[in-house]
DNA sequence: TCTGGGGTCCTATTTCGA
DNA sequence: TCTGTCGAAATAGGACCC
């Protein structure tokens, strides 16, 4: 292919960042009574997941997608906690801020994993450099967020990935080229990115186990085995090559929501009111990105887990919430739901910017003052709720006269909090009545204090309140959450 | 108390239009 | 105007990733 003359790196200049159990450090480095602990961040309803487990919590067996009722079971002491996306976005932005000083070209994975082209930086060139860029990287991650992340160096984006995960936790780890096939050769083929536990299966069937293996059988079994595409690039991942560029921006394909319930919905009509609230907040997203879009798919998953979805594709891009519950109302007639639904999701795909139907539709729905369009209902969900939904478990909050602490637990009209600041001791837990009016939901504390002494940040940065006194028994996982 | 939410990419089949 | 055909879209489902 002729873009491929762009030539086989030979220095290990691509780096992999990993933070470690990143949801739940953020929660250790901001709640100092859980350092240490078992903490697992993830839905904590009767249908959750586990996000992310501590690794004092992995020692029990628990890890990420697990059923979070399992979880229970095997650390039933552990904080749980509710993740605080908006927060850990906020450290992982301080984090990308790094990785752009070192290089233009910045890939970020997720909230907590990036690549960077050191070289296309100018930041590295060879191994030596390469390892003085991602130890100095990870003291730095730790000055700025208090927080450790692993470093993978390779000359491939597969090799600093596989890399990073050796290095977990608190490492760096670099693979010298030249070595990457014997490397490679003994590990299970579970490895590679994109063998998955379908491929692990059907390869198993095969009798491939290791990347090695993978490597013997050849190029033709593969596809054979795999499909065309999936065939060519596990072969070629098992030679170890991959020429991946990284990519600084990708654009966005689809835009999508979708709730899983906490019980069945067997109700027609509630269904029906579902997938319209379900339009709404996908529009909303949609609108927040500046786009609009063709395809209009409905996801239904049923009692039985068994999933299905119905797309239709319009004339022309809409962003018309009307538009968008109209069409989703038309392919859910088209769904049998009897027996129940445990899950239901929009989604809009076939993205464009603006287009010229946008602008009339924003043109018609703005003459008649459409209401669905406007009142943000985000905050409006938290007040209709019952009082105990404000107060999530791990959320921030203040106190008229204990001042800032979080949600250790609610239920049965009391909410427990625990008054600490990533800067303070353990502190101390205290119980209030859901409807206290000296409570108040709050915005988490930077988890390290800020480097400038001058400016006088959020007034209690230090804040040596009757709450966080030093050397004072710490009540010890009392936990209550739900009830 | 089984199994989240937000994505991407690939494949097979059907449908549609020139 | 009718019919056949061929390829591009549209549709549905799955695997995978974090």
């Amino acid at each position: 292919m002729w873009y491929s003359i762009v030539g086989v790196r030979t220095a290990p200049t691509i780096l992999h960042l990993d933070m470690d159990a990143f949801f739940a450090s953020v929660e250790q480095a901001s709640k100092p009574s859980l350092r240490g602990k078992a903490v697992i961040v993830g839905g904590l309803g009767p249908r959750g997941v586990v996000a992310t487990a501590s690794y004092e919590a992995r020692a029990f067996g628990v890890h990420s997608a697990m059923p979070m009722a399992q979880a229970r079971r095997l650390a039933p002491n552990a904080a749980y906690l509710v993740p605080r996306f908006a927060f850990y976005r906020s450290v992982s932005e301080q984090v990308t801020g790094l990785l752009r000083a070192l290089s233009p070209l910045v890939e970020p994975l997720s909230l907590d994993e990036a690549f960077v082209d050191l070289e296309a930086g100018g930041a590295a060139w060879d191994a030596e450099s390469a390892r003085r860029v991602g130890v100095k990287l990870r003291a730095d991650i730790r000055a700025v967020t208090g927080l450790t992340g692993s470093v993978g160096l390779a000359a491939s984006k597969m090799l600093a990935k596989i890399a990073s995960e050796k290095a977990k936790p608190d490492g760096l780890v670099l693979i010298e080229p030249g070595t990457e096939r014997a490397l490679l050769g003994p590990m299970p083929v579970r490895t590679l990115p994109g063998v998955g536990p379908a491929t692990n299966d059907q390869l198993r069937r095969a009798g491939i186990h290791t990347v090695a293996e993978l490597a013997e059988a050849g190029e033709d079994e593969l596809v054979r085995l795999l499909g065309k595409a999936h065939g060519h690039a596990l072969y070629a991942m098992a030679l170890a090559r991959d020429e991946r560029p990284v990519v600084a921006e990708r654009e966005t394909k689809s835009v999508s929501v979708e709730d899983t319930y906490d019980v069945d919905i067997h109700d027609r009509l509630r269904v029906g009111l579902e997938v319209q609230r379900l339009a709404d907040r996908c529009v909303r997203r949609l609108r927040a990105a500046g786009l609009s879009g063709r395809t209009i798919v409905l996801k239904v998953r049923r009692y039985d887990f068994s999933t299905l979805t119905r797309s239709e594709t319009l004339r022309g891009p809409t962003d018309d919430p009307a538009v968008v519950r109209e069409t989703a109302a038309r392919l859910l007639a088209s769904v049998d739901t009897t027996g129940g639904v445990r899950l239901l999701g929009v989604g809009v795909s076939g993205l464009a910017d603006y287009t010229q139907e946008d602008l009339f539709a924003q043109a018609a729905s703005a003459e008649a003052g459409n209401p669905a369009e406007e009142a943000e209902q985000e905050p409006a969900a938290d007040r209709a709720a019952p009082a105990e939904r404000r107060w999530l478990a791990g959320h921030d909050v203040r106190h008229a006269e204990y001042g800032h602490g979080w949600v250790q637990g609610s239920g049965l009209g009391r909410v427990t909090v625990r008054f600490e600041t990533p800067g303070s001791p353990p502190g101390r837990v205290r119980t209030f009545f859901v409807d206290d009016p000296d409570l108040e939901p709050a915005d988490p504390l930077p988890l390290v204090p800020l480097a400038c002494p001058a400016s006088a940040g959020p007034e209690d940065t230090e804040l040596p309140g009757p709450g966080d006194r030093a050397g004072e028994r710490v009540p010890s996982e009392s936990a209550a959450e739900g009830g």
